[in-house]
DNA sequence: ATGGTAGCGTTGCTA
């Protein structure tokens, strides 16, 4: 089963990339964030039609906005909100063997990391306090979880192309790093990219609009994020960034990740 | 130290 997870920056616009990424990657089922649009304008009988009939999507106009496209049924969905917001930010479904599938966008910050003056910064921690608390609560470590999405924190030294430069840079500072860390220790999740890429290895998913040339500096981040439960661990079977689909036209920020696992009754290895 | 680009939906907000 071949899952991937992509900021797409706009559904409706990156159409033709969807498209492009179906053709080339073949995944079975795709987590979009980002997708700012309403459920009425949600281009459903267009990705329909490039083989993921089965789709559960929350969106809003302008802003935000998550998705889970599938070849296979879905067993139903629901949406979760947080922090007394409206914000369309997680999508939780059921897969077919039972497996739930939280498909997650949090909050970027803003740009000073003081969430004294900056309220976008106090809502990415509070977002990220409330996962942790939520999941801790709701589920227990042998529940068949997986997590995807832009966690807009890119956690280890070899997330950023500077730790040392990136301390006071949102994305990269210990206080939302404590946090992200305590939400994944709180089922105990494992981070399936890294479960495949050593850590003393540079690995990027987004690189920033603003850059002159992206690939020449390559001041890459780590922001998006697979995680699995414990009982889905030895069902991993790779991780690829689609780095490439950085230099796309007209591309997203954000790159597509994919995990790969092995499924029951698969015929091979 | 600063400003650089992109999307949405209208001229500002968010990233």
């Amino acid at each position: 089963m071949r899952l991937v997870t992509w900021n797409i920056n706009s559904v409706r616009l990156r159409l033709p990339l969807l498209a492009r990424l179906i053709e080339e990657t073949r995944p079975d089922l795709i987590c979009l964030q980002e997708t700012k649009v309403e459920d009425a304008q949600f281009p459903k009988d267009a990705i329909a039609d490039l083989g993921f009939p089965h789709q559960a999507f929350a969106g809003q106009k302008s802003y935000n906005g998550v998705a889970v496209l599938s070849k296979r049924p879905l067993k139903g969905f629901r949406t979760r909100l947080s922090c007394d917001r409206p914000d369309m930010r997680h999508l939780i479904v059921e897969l077919e063997d039972g497996t739930e599938l939280h498909n997650i966008y949090i909050p970027a910050g803003g740009d000073l990391p003081d969430p004294e003056v900056n309220d976008k910064f106090a809502h990415k921690l509070s977002f990220l306090d409330d996962l942790a608390d939520w999941f801790g609560q709701t589920y227990r470590p042998m529940d068949k979880l997986i997590l995807v999405g832009d966690f807009n924190v890119a956690p280890l030294e070899n997330d950023v192309w500077s730790h040392k430069q990136m301390q006071k840079i949102i994305s990269h500072t210990p206080a939302e790093i404590e946090r992200l860390n305590r939400f994944q220790d709180s089922l105990g999740f494992i981070d399936a990219a890294r479960h495949f890429v050593p850590a003393d290895l540079k690995l990027y998913t987004w690189w920033s609009y603003r850059a002159q040339d992206w690939a020449a500096s390559d001041r890459g981040r780590r922001l998006d994020h697979v995680w699995v439960s414990a009982p889905l661990k030895e069902a991993l079977s790779g991780a690829l960034v689609v780095r490439e689909a950085r230099g796309w036209p007209q591309p997203s920020d954000h790159v597509p990740l994919i995990v790969d696992f092995y499924e029951e009754g698969a015929i091979s290895r």
